[in-house]
DNA sequence: AATTGGCACTCAGAGGGAGGGAGTGCCAAA
DNA sequence: TTTGGCACTCCCTCCCTCTGAGTGCCAATT
């Protein structure tokens, strides 16, 4: 349907269109690139690509631009991810790995995806039901008041007060302590509501209560964040844009969590996979004249979260993809070190 | 210098110029305030308020728009801080009493502010140094690895792994424990440092190296968090209006911790005092076209921290005072009933 | 069948008055 | 000290023209 020297004519539109911002005509890319015909040809090729919808002019007698379809073929078939430069990989290595906590990490590859891309930069947390127990912890505040801290393997701690009908002694918060920590060490914390489901009848009778209380507040945690964190900077990026739809809404759907969840997608177990949603393919309103970058992330070949990047659909794809792409494969390792 | 009817012809620029957004003229300003005198006064009045630098022209036959030193006289003596509707303190209550979270409490109110004011929203997270020990706890995760937990008044939460050079006994930790809590119970983080100096000499020889390596990462833990973070919301509230400087500024200098810090001003003793800041007094470069609107909150007449709001110099200063006040006690309220 | 040069046509955007109108400063009178 | 009158200033808007980049189509060429 569309030959080669079409295609080359698509990816040449994207291209320019790209690093110029504005329609692209005939005779400028004869001019910039070598096709080797006259503009005339380009011409009738120009006509067939906007026919299956490609390419489309803001009005009569004026260059074209791609529209989604365009960037989504163009995404396809006919760019490949541009890999980072030496430095570029060194410098977010040395960054990433000053980071001496999970909130500083998150931190720090959120402003460094930001910079590395000059767009709109979204991280989220690792996700809590596919991180694994690492440690529990039952800690006595007050006479009846206790404690419970929860350390999974991705270096989130969790933190609750558990409010206590009677007092407990220490006897018992150690036994109860030790009992956790054999049921749930290493256990994925999705799997948690069930390891923990015949605990109850392992505790003495006097302590039950207790058992009880603190497995309603640990399984309410779980829940509880079900919901994940998500972070984003680089805001100051789309001011440079000028958007159709408006920078406001653009902002708007930034600032609601679940915009931001639904934006970067599922986690899908299949790790470093990048996916690239492009205008109308984005399914907030706010949001249907921007592209988005996403992959997973995570240790292992396991998928904990996901990042992205958000930026106008006019954006250089194959460089935003090299950076999503190397940016969510060194958190992965830093993680794992960590 | 200034006699009553000139200071209420201020005023009223003021007033109108907040509303409408448009210089304001003599006409206009008899018609919309009775001043009982006719424009040609109020148009000697003002060359007079020209004169001494509170209005100015964008150019010459348009109406006038108050100066910076113009709101700051506005500010100072004849605005008084508007009370929010019982509406609005019910709402700002429920909301906030939601929180279950320090994180939760500081995204709230960050939120709440935003929504009240219509502007950008900036929280600074209570004060590590001003707050004081509720619990330490002391973790063995591995062999060679100690998790230290430290539990403030203010509900924050911090931890570290430490790593030590031989395996720690039970014992030693428990007794290490329970130094470590007897030593800082209630103790301001700021005085940390001197509490535990002599801590070390009253641990059994074989222990002494665990506990310098504690000691060394608990009084790490303090310095490091002694910039402080912060959060902000309400961007998009930033896209209606138009600076002078650019928007890109504006949300470059949000985006700098360091910025965000000095925004908010100093960390006075005093609860409750506001502070406003208008276009120029600011000493960051990006924001010479906003004011901030800031105050203290904290638990009793303690300071733990400050918030505020950020928006453009043309802002509704009673209106904001207020909610920002508001807001601040709230938040205080919040902080000591948990 | 594909490519090319030629040519008429379209239309956004820049540039340039013209007119309206809001607002001012100044002055003389009350 | 206040007021009405008046001439003046200039920003903004509307409208017009003109220019030029870019197009679509067609007939000629390969």
């Amino acid at each position: 349907m569309l030959d080669d020297r079409k295609l080359a004519v698509l990816r040449a539109i994207v291209e320019d269109y790209v690093s110029t911002n504005e329609p692209v005509g005939s005779k400028a890319l004869v001019d910039r690139h070598n096709l080797g015909v006259s503009p005339a040809t380009i011409r009738n090729d120009m006509a067939v690509l906007e026919e299956q919808g490609y390419i489309a002019q803001p009005h009569t007698s004026a260059g074209r631009i791609p529209t989604d379809k365009g960037y989504r073929l163009f995404v396809d078939r006919l760019s490949t991810v541009k890999p980072l430069s030496a430095a570029e990989r060194r410098a977010i290595e040395t960054f990433l790995s000053g980071a001496y906590d999970l909130d500083d990490v998150v931190g720090r590859t959120v402003r460094l995806l930001a910079q590395l891309t000059r767009q709109v930069a979204v991280v989220q947390y690792p996700s809590l039901t596919r991180s694994s127990v690492r440690h529990v912890e039952l800690v006595p505040v007050a006479a009846q008041r206790l404690l419970l801290v929860l350390i999974t393997n991705t270096g989130r701690v969790e933190q609750r007060v558990i409010e206590t009908s009677n007092d407990v002694s220490e006897d018992s918060i150690t036994h109860l302590r030790a009992l956790l920590n054999t049921c749930l060490d290493g256990c994925r914390l999705g799997d948690v509501p069930t390891a923990v489901a015949d605990l109850p009848a392992q505790v003495p009778f006097e302590d039950r209560a207790v058992a009880a209380a603190v497995l309603s507040v640990l399984l309410e945690t779980l829940v509880e964040n079900h919901d994940e964190k998500i972070v984003f900077a680089g805001a100051a990026n789309l001011a440079a844009v000028d958007f159709s739809q408006g920078l406001r809404q653009v902002l708007e759907a930034l600032e609601e969590q679940v915009v931001l969840m639904r934006l970067l997608g599922e986690v899908g177990d299949s790790s470093n996979t990048l996916t690239v949603r492009i205008g109308t393919e984005n399914p907030d309103e706010g949001l249907q004249s921007t592209s988005v970058v996403a992959a997973g992330y995570g240790v292992g070949n396991q998928t904990l979260a996901r990042l992205g990047v958000l930026g106008p659909t006019r954006m250089d794809y194959p460089g935003t993809m090299g950076a999503v792409r190397a940016v969510a494969r060194y958190v992965g390792q830093i993680l794992a070190g960590s």
